[in-house]
DNA sequence: TTAAACTTTCAAAAATAAATGAAAGTTTAT
DNA sequence: ATAAACTTTCATTTATTTTTGAAAGTTTAA
């Protein structure tokens, strides 16, 4: 395979992975772009890049710093901005698990907790009902801790350990 | 608040999560209604409470059987089908995982690897191209194989240990 | 074997999400 | 202060995904 098309190839399957995960397409496939790149992009090079509009690239470009994964990159004597990717997967993940459990598992944890408050009275429908919702609350809570602390799972001795072990 | 609108609230509140998690909305629905029903609930109910066609219903029904997360039953005497939900959350979370890992991730990992072998020659954008690939495909991996073990994690005593510390 | 009771399929329609591009807004050098 | 160089916004268009519903397919009881 040659560079070029490795390179489109890459970028095409994380947008794809990405849009599977709740990140929009052209979103990821600017990230991916940003990932595999030497040196800082501009807006130009990106549009040119995947062939998207000055909109586009500009709206997403956006999001991606707002999750905190991308960068605004000045260069000396340029006028223009350029971008860089977070690039220390580590901390790509932790960016990404932070910003989907905020927007999404907290939310959500909230009215879990509202649901499964009710006063279940008497029918069997009812308790069944509140068991169930209440299972599902501390999982998801159990879940969501899991993905604030997996990261510092490569941070400590005993979390290698146990990266080694479930190896 | 009442139980059908908590019921009503929890169902809309799953569906969400689902639609953002890569399952679809009405998939994730019609999972919603099944976990929190005390007995099988046949397709006409599950068309009933959502307001949704016998077609989209029996297109997502069969689909989480694909997904190995409802069953069929069948009752003595009655001719049409039940469906039910699997109920236990950590069978659900490892059926998921399975599931999604096999659909999306093992695929892009087989392409990350293709484009992360590709022959360097010289230049420094190519070489940062294959290390950067590389280093994606790595990570997948293990993320991949943490979400394989994760569920094990529920079943021994080192796991518990390990849990409590993350806490 | 037939017909009633039910389920599945799939082309077309509807709903939703994403992209465009031109106009408005900023910033910076002079 | 001005204009050039650049970025952002957002109403409209385009693309994608989901839903519908009627027809085709299945199964079962008699």
């Amino acid at each position: 395979m040659e560079f070029k098309e490795a390179k489109n190839k890459f970028v095409q399957t994380w947008g794809a992975l990405g849009s599977q995960w709740g990140i929009n397409k052209t979103m990821a496939q600017i990230h991916a772009l940003l990932m595999v790149s030497n040196e800082p992009v501009s807006m130009e090079d990106v549009m040119e890049e995947l062939q998207i509009s000055r909109g586009n690239a500009s709206m997403n470009l956006r999001a991606l710093m707002d999750w905190g994964i991308v960068y605004k990159e000045y260069k000396a004597g340029e006028r223009r901005e350029f971008f860089t990717a977070e690039k220390d997967l580590d901390e790509l993940a932790v960016k990404i698990a932070r910003e989907r459990s905020k927007r999404e598992i907290k939310p959500a944890l909230k009215i879990l907790k509202e649901v499964s408050s009710i006063n279940s009275k008497d029918s069997a429908e009812e308790k069944h009902f509140v068991e169930q919702t209440t299972k599902l609350y501390d999982f998801v809570l159990k879940a969501d801790n899991m993905l604030d602390k997996m990261t510092e799972i490569n941070e400590n001795w005993l979390g290698r350990l146990v990266l080694k072990i479930m190896k």
